[in-house]
RNA sequence: GUGUCCGUAGCUCAGUUGGAUAGAGCAACGGCCUUCUAAGCCGUGGGUCGGGGGUUCGAAUCCCUUCGGGCACACCA
């Protein structure tokens, strides 16, 4: 279905044509100014100079052509050459009729679905989530669900760290701890348990521990790196200690990217192209793309047209060893081999972007990808607390995702309990879906390249641009459709009726946008616009509500139509806040 | 130093890709509930779009310059 300023410039455009004009100059766009129309077109003072014209008298001429238009209801030139539309009621019923009739609301399908990898996990096996997890999680599920509803084959893949020096220091504070367990007996050939030896509190508490002591022992650091390496080359008790380590970890993970609406298609990690490495650089090697500097092995990404100075993508350490660069290159390998993806979006911290830049120039050069493969970063800026710097707890440490969440859980908590009489056992359920769309709807809200302030008592608030208010729009409509239900209406037989006043007006014009904007969101892996778009037309709605009497319309045509046009701002809404990655509570 | 992003109301942020009088929210003040959820709606005050120059009919938006800030600059991830 075509976007509503497609529609109305191809009638601007045959307007244009008749008047004797350029065609290409009917370009329609929203208004600038609602006081005076609801949508204008600039063209007559664009082609003012090309037909050595007044651009008011061009404005007067098309303005006559648009007399009898179907789709206009109202076209005014104004001086000094501005076309100051409004769409007839008519018209913006069909198209309003055509949205409601389509499943995805008039947003066109791509007529090659892309396939797309979305990476934007990050998490650290054996380390508890923290803030700075938050934004790539939130943005990327945002974005895999934003691109799926647009009609593309979207795979979320969470890439944990699970692989590495981090690992060989968690086995050497096991073995500390628990020196006699079976898994650290080399000469043991038996069955290993199938229960983890610790539980994730354990985990949390060894990992800290073990990375400072390796910090000032150069002894313990030695030894973590000789469990890292025993642990690579396939020790059997270093492997089967290391898969309990990461499914306590994975089930544990799960748990709070559940708490968060997060989910991943794949929880692939490092250690899932550990094996690919060796022929991947062998192979660079052989081609002439890596050479040896200082020692290292890299491979030179520095192209002519460069202003600044890209350092060379290192591919092995001057000991031989892999690095970051070495996994994310294999990994983008293993990508290319398994899923074929059209394109790999990175939603990570935005002070990676030189190093992405690298990575990808190498995967270019070295044809790992094929020259029409998009690889995509989409960098994130930092969340800060109120004194514009990153956020950290009160004591100063850095704040745990699962405090952050339920610090905001409890907040709400206490928010809705405020002056309510609320079963207690609902009020929880509510505070949960509420904080959920405080937070995700605050950080979504924000351009996904800004840093942003994180504030609670504002994200948490019931007013202004916050998703508790959208939340709260929604079930204000819920509640009027399940009366209508109530008094015996069915909201199958319903049908749109044509606008009979401005606020009704504003909120259909409103709806028709949703195409375009989802469209716009997608192309532009751009979540706040679809929080843009919702706060708006929960205003829109909010002002119609305020002004129209529903359940009591005494007209039942008239009434079935303004509930038609309820379940569809519903329906809008509920999408809306669905790619985002929340939901509506029935009651709140 | 080089590169890069940013600077819009007291605070937090938009700004439809160059259009009319720069918009929201919060905070402040004033109205609106015997009527579908007032967690709402309506209104008032608040601005040299960091400064300066340019491009043109027209600039917060494009170019140059300058000031201020964030961030990144090969053996970490």
């Amino acid at each position: 279905m075509k976007k509503i300023l497609e529609m109305l410039t191809e009638e601007m455009a045959k307007a244009f044509e008749k008047a004797g004009y350029d065609g290409a100059l009917g370009k329609v766009t929203l208004s600038n100014r609602p006081d005076l129309c609801e949508y204008q077109c600039n063209g007559a003072m664009a082609g003012a100079k090309q037909y050595k014209k007044a651009p008011i008298i061009i404005a007067e001429e098309v303005a006559d052509q648009l007399a009898d238009s179907k789709v206009f209801g109202e076209v005014t030139a104004v001086a000094p050459g501005f076309l100051n539309l409004k769409v007839s009621e008519a018209f913006l019923l069909s198209y309003l009729e055509e949205m409601e009739a389509d499943a995805k609301f008039g947003l066109e399908m791509p007529e090659k679905p892309k396939k797309i990898i979305i990476d934007y996990g990050g998490a650290n096996v054996a380390k508890p989530l923290h803030v700075g997890h938050i934004r790539a999680a939130v943005i990327g599920e945002s974005i895999k669900r934003i691109c799926r509803y647009a009609g593309h084959e979207v795979i979320g893949d969470v890439h944990l760290g699970d692989w590495g020096l981090q690992m060989g220091l968690v086995i050497t504070g096991l073995q500390d701890r628990q020196p006699d367990l079976v898994y650290f007996d080399e000469t043991y050939q038996g069955e290993y348990p199938t229960e983890a030896p610790f539980t994730i509190s354990e985990l949390e508490e060894i990992y800290p521990a073990a990375s400072a002591k390796s910090k000032e022992d150069p002894e313990y650091k030695a030894r973590a790196m000789e469990a890292t390496r025993k642990l690579q080359s396939g020790v059997p008790g270093y492997r089967a200690l290391w898969k309990h380590i990461l499914a306590v970890s994975v089930a544990d993970l799960k748990k709070n990217y559940g708490s968060l609406n997060v989910e991943f298609d794949l929880w692939k990690g490092e250690s899932d192209v550990h094996d690919l490495i060796p022929d991947m650089v062998a192979y660079m090697k052989e081609e002439g793309y890596a050479h040896e500097s200082e020692g290292a092995l890299v491979v030179d990404v520095k192209e002519e047209t460069d202003t600044k100075e890209i350092p060379p993508c290192m591919i092995l350490k001057s000991d031989g060893a892999s690095l970051y660069n070495t996994t994310d290159l294999a990994t983008i390998l293993e990508r290319m081999n398994l899923y074929h993806p059209d394109a790999i979006i990175y939603v990570v911290d935005k002070r990676q972007d030189l190093y992405f830049e690298q990575v990808f120039r190498c995967a270019r050069k070295t044809r790992l990808v094929k020259p029409e493969t998009e690889l995509k970063f989409l960098g994130f800026g930092t969340m800060n607390g109120k004194d514009g710097k990153p956020f950290k707890t009160r004591e100063g440490g850095v704040m745990r995702l699962e405090n952050l969440i339920r610090e905001t859980k409890d907040e709400m908590y206490q928010k809705i309990i405020e002056g309510r009489h609320i079963p207690e056992e609902e009020a929880k359920q509510v505070a949960e879906i509420v904080a959920v769309s405080a937070l995700k709807y605050g950080d979504l809200s924000n351009q996904a390249s800004k840093d942003y302030i994180f504030d609670i008592d504002r994200f948490t608030s019931f007013e202004g641009d916050t998703g508790p208010y959208i939340l709260y729009t929604i079930v204000r409509i819920k509640s009027i459709l399940t009366k209508y239900k109530e008094q015996g209406g069915n909201l199958s037989e319903v049908s749109l009726k044509a606008a009979q006043n401005e606020s009704e007006k504003a909120l259909m014009l409103q709806l028709t946008q949703f195409n375009a904007m989802m469209a716009a969101a997608c192309e532009e892996t751009a979540p706040h616009k679809v929080c843009a778009y919702i706060y708006d037309l929960a205003n829109a709605f909010n002002h119609f509500y305020h002004e129209t009497k529903i359940l009591g319309e005494e007209d039942a045509s008239r009434k079935a139509g303004l509930i038609a046009l309820l379940v569809l701002t519903r329906d809008i809404l509920e999408t809306c806040i669905d790619v985002l990655g929340f939901s509506a509570p029935e009651r709140m």
